[in-house]
DNA sequence: GACTGGCACTCTGTCTTCAGGAGTGCCAAC
DNA sequence: GTTGGCACTCCTGAAGACAGAGTGCCAGTC
């Protein structure tokens, strides 16, 4: 069966109530708080089929209902309306980017930012090096055999990594190869470079294409496998608000969580369309995440997308406000990327 | 009056199962499970005169006896010595420094193993830039007004910035910039640069004076006044074993804290002697952190000491495994530290 | 003088009971 | 389809009872 408006209408209200209160929310509450223009009975009567279609249930016989994950969804999809930010907000967000000098900058304010606006944890990932393209790549002499490599991408991200060559490298020979290398990667993206690099050894004289295979294979580790992500995180004494109630008894498996870099990529990350998700509780597939829910939006100067950002809160959670904040934090930031 | 030696056997016993159990123990417990050789009777007495100079307490009348940050410190101080690490420890060591590739990763995996080891809160500090030197200044134009400078340190430390200068400057005018700051700065200590830079702007040729003084500017900030100090941190999920029990009823305060850079260097920093520090309840002067005991070390290559690490965790914590374990550690890394 | 056994006392934690309250489901009436 | 009424369920908090653990003190012993 399909519900009708007023069903929906006092789904919102138990989503609305619950989200305030953190208490179950019983019919007579109900009707006195919103102007539903019926009694308790008729609300009893709603609230009978929406718990048997699973949007709402009771934590015991008696007690009032709480919105299911299920419940949450129906609620974002299609019984919220976007809240417009706050002027504060608004100003809150100028203000804090005034004066950023550098990418980690950037980043670092971006996720107190998030943390603060949403009063939830907040996590930001760099911009992506596979959706990069490299700027510049510098090699510095360390010792005869040891070079820095460094590289600078247009998103402002510069990596290092030691490379360990085979033999003596003369400077002339370190000279040139940083001429070549750059001739060819230099603005490239990095999800083209691999066969760029490869082809760059296969022109390499013979006599010098050790060294230059050694290099090569840094690089391809560097630009492609490498723990390419990185990660800021904020705002975790957040989870303490309201008790740890609103993570049944334990913070313990959502910490836990926080430190997995793999599981937040997972989580603001897939950032096909440039709109915002959200994942309710059971939705995004870690088991230690089963009572939090995530909003996230991917970032970037202009259309592209380079990385994501999102909060990390209860189910519980204030959605229509989460999620504008969220997306006006990630589309403030792609325009200070467009900046640069 | 001093104590005599039961006594402090006593109190040893009691901070040995007070850790064990999380339960405040009692005089007829104690003689069950230590060979004292006297009556539980007598143990009161101890105990009454123990806690009268401070060194335990009871949470109330006719409860067992709990130590108070005066009694681990005496505990640490007089009573501890430190446990010889377990083999298995020390293979997890080594382990897990197999294959590094850059100081990263070295950090990163540092502190990981630190949480994992004392099964507590990890802090790991970046070789401080001030007690670096310069090894390499690059300087990588983005636009023809803007470059972005990249310092590498000796400790392997990268660190970049942008550079926006008053005007455009021609290619040659930063081959020059580059050749004369590396002339000048390479191989000093971050410490002493700040002279060596004020000079480099004067002996420079006035119509080129401003775009020196601009990047002489940024290099004074990168290299002293900046948020110099990076930090890497795990574990946190740790603070949940236990209960809450421990942080008397909350882990706001201490997620707080943890949140602060500042105070984690605080609590890690100050690397004056190369031995191993405690700092117990109070004395660790953070208010948040009251409940929580903090036990650090300052590491480096040979005998310097570039950087500090520790870790964090309830006052009633084991003290001689976490100190045996954070030196070995400490250890571990300068030697590391001292291959490159 | 130091140690010990015994004893009365205190406090906590747990369990039970009990009343109050909130909320429901169902039914008959509108 | 909506409503008022009513019986029922279950949670919550307060109050009381009780066992257990631990203490402090005292008188006796080595």
């Amino acid at each position: 069966m399909s519900l009708d408006d007023r069903k929906l209408e006092v789904l919102r209200a138990i989503v609305q109530d619950y989200v305030e209160t953190r208490e179950p929310v019983g019919s007579k509450a109900l009707v006195e708080r919103h102007q539903l223009g019926v009694s308790p009975a008729t609300v009893r009567n709603d609230m009978a089929v929406l718990e048997e279609e699973g949007y709402i249930r009771q934590p015991h016989t008696s007690a009032g209902r709480v919105p299911t994950d299920a419940g949450y969804r129906l609620f974002v999809d299609r019984l919220t309306r976007i809240k417009p930010l706050s002027p504060a907000e608004r100003r809150a967000i100028e203000r804090f980017m005034v004066g950023v000098v550098d990418l980690d900058d950037v980043v670092h304010r971006t996720v107190r930012l998030l943390a603060q606006l949403t009063r939830q944890v907040a996590v930001v990932q760099y911009p992506s090096l596979s959706r990069s393209a490299v700027r510049h790549l510098e090699l510095v002499p360390i010792s005869t055999t040891r070079l820095t490599l460094v590289m600078i991408t247009d998103t402002g991200r510069v990596e290092q990594r030691l490379v360990e060559m085979p033999g003596p490298i003369p400077a002339e020979d370190v000279w040139e190869m940083r001429r070549r290398v750059n001739e060819k990667l230099a603005g490239q993206r990095l999800a083209d470079t691999p066969p760029l690099v490869q082809k760059l050894v296969d022109e390499t004289a013979p006599e010098r294409r050790p060294t230059m295979a050694c290099l090569a294979s840094v690089l391809l580790e560097t630009l492609v496998e490498r723990s390419e992500e990185r990660l800021a995180l904020a705002g975790t004494a957040n989870l303490t608000r309201g008790g740890v109630l609103d993570f049944q008894g334990t913070l313990r498996p959502v910490l836990e969580a926080l430190e997995e870099e793999v599981i937040l990529l997972k989580l603001i990350g897939d950032l096909e369309p440039s709109t915002t998700r959200v994942r309710i509780g059971d939705e995004n597939e870690i088991d230690n995440l089963r009572s939090a829910s995530v909003v996230s939006s991917g970032y970037g100067p202009g259309a592209t997308i380079v990385g994501g950002l999102g909060v990390l809160g209860p189910t519980r959670m204030d959605y229509p406000g989460t999620i504008a904040t969220v997306r006006a934090v990630a589309r403030y930031v792609g325009d200070l990327l467009a900046q640069n």
